[in-house]
DNA sequence: TTTTATACATGATGATTGTCATGCATAACG
DNA sequence: CGTTATGCATGACAATCATCATGTATAAAA
């Protein structure tokens, strides 16, 4: 009986505390579409970032929301479940790896450059700035929804390789580009699980040495 | 009053319950050593099977223990940690992969054929029973005390790779072995993230033609 | 102007999970 | 042979998490 009292009594005092109005709302309005919008995107980023880092299950939406400068609550208003944003977070990701891929000098010198960088240490240590091919191909085989958008943007970027940079010959180029990439993403994500840094650089070097 | 009461009985059905003598031990002993021996190796096998499948954070203690035949109580009599058995399971893995490594033929022909059965539709499609590397990589790099195994046994493996087939030179062989090994595990992985069948088996068939 | 739909913060819920606690029969050890 | 340490099953616990519920002010729609 005393604990029971007690608890009503807790609770009663918890609930006036959380009618202050300035908690409801941020302290204002139905937010503008723009705004809205723009937290979208925020969230999106945040999400891809995140995934990257720790992989999908080693993030909860909270955190994701958080990073985003909003509670856990809205999440829900903006993604119908965690798996949809991992889906659209991959392919945000890979879209920009994409936008990078193109952007970059279309010869034999921007494509060295471009091997380079993505076998340097900079970009193997790179937490979540990181190729979302090479910090999360290996989950997305076990994410039904999210193997979807993944196979659309590689095929996107193999293509892209292919006709932007120089190969042996127009034949070969779209095998080039697999083997390529399949040697990039390997070799980052090998030196990346090992713990000793002479032999991970060693890693991203011979297989640079092989494509460039 | 009533309640603490209630709870206290509750209690005392719960332990008279529990005290049938068939409850402990399965019903009998304390296990010899030989058959504890072999129970440490199933767990073990079936860690490494389950967590390549499903990755680390998709496998529960209970459900290792449950597919080796024990419940989950035992578990900490024979593994300090998940985090150890982690370890210990992708050290067992990659030992198993130096193994059959060391088992092919010496020749040209013997490093082919390895090839080929590495990037074949069925170790594409095969869920437990595929290269830890291809499995775990991208999730051992998030895992501190599992990396250490990992690393010591893909030295051995390069190491093996190098010393046991041919290459076009001595010098050279270590780091064509590097390369082969980033392309074979980065084409596996990228085939079985994407989603679209003929597109997968591409991948594989690109770089099978680029290694043997 | 009136009505409606929505993005938000807070809080709750049910499920899962790594780890620990307990009691016991007996193999291993001295 | 007497003692002890161990491997097991059952059960409990605290933490974490994805998702849902609620109340609100107001932008957007009518």
């Amino acid at each position: 009986m005393m604990i029971v009292m007690h608890n009503v009594l807790v609770s009663m005092m918890l609930i006036m505390n959380n009618v202050k109005s300035e908690d409801f709302g941020g302290g204002v309005m139905r937010y503008p579409a723009a705004e809205t919008a723009e937290k979208h995107e925020r969230i999106l980023n945040e999400a891809a970032r995140l995934f990257r880092e720790h992989g999908f299950s080693g993030v909860s939406v909270s955190e994701i929301m958080k990073a985003t400068g909003l509670t856990h609550g809205p999440f829900y208003n903006h993604f119908d479940s965690k798996e949809a944003l991992m889906a659209d977070s991959v392919l945000h990701g890979m879209q920009k790896t994409l936008d990078g891929l193109e952007g970059t000098e279309a010869s034999a010198k921007g494509k060295a450059e471009y091997v380079r960088r993505y076998l340097s240490k900079a970009h193997m240590n790179a937490g979540g700035g990181e190729c979302t091919m090479a910090a999360l191909a290996s989950e997305i085989r076990r994410e039904p929804q999210v193997k979807g958008p993944f196979t659309l943007r590689l095929k996107a970027i193999v293509e892209a390789m292919a006709s932007h940079f120089p190969w042996s010959s127009k034949r070969a180029a779209r095998g080039d580009s697999i083997r390529a990439l399949s040697a990039m993403v390997g070799a980052l994500i090998l030196a990346r699980a090992v713990e000793d840094g002479p032999f991970a650089e060693e890693i991203l070097n011979e297989v640079r040495k092989g494509l460039v």
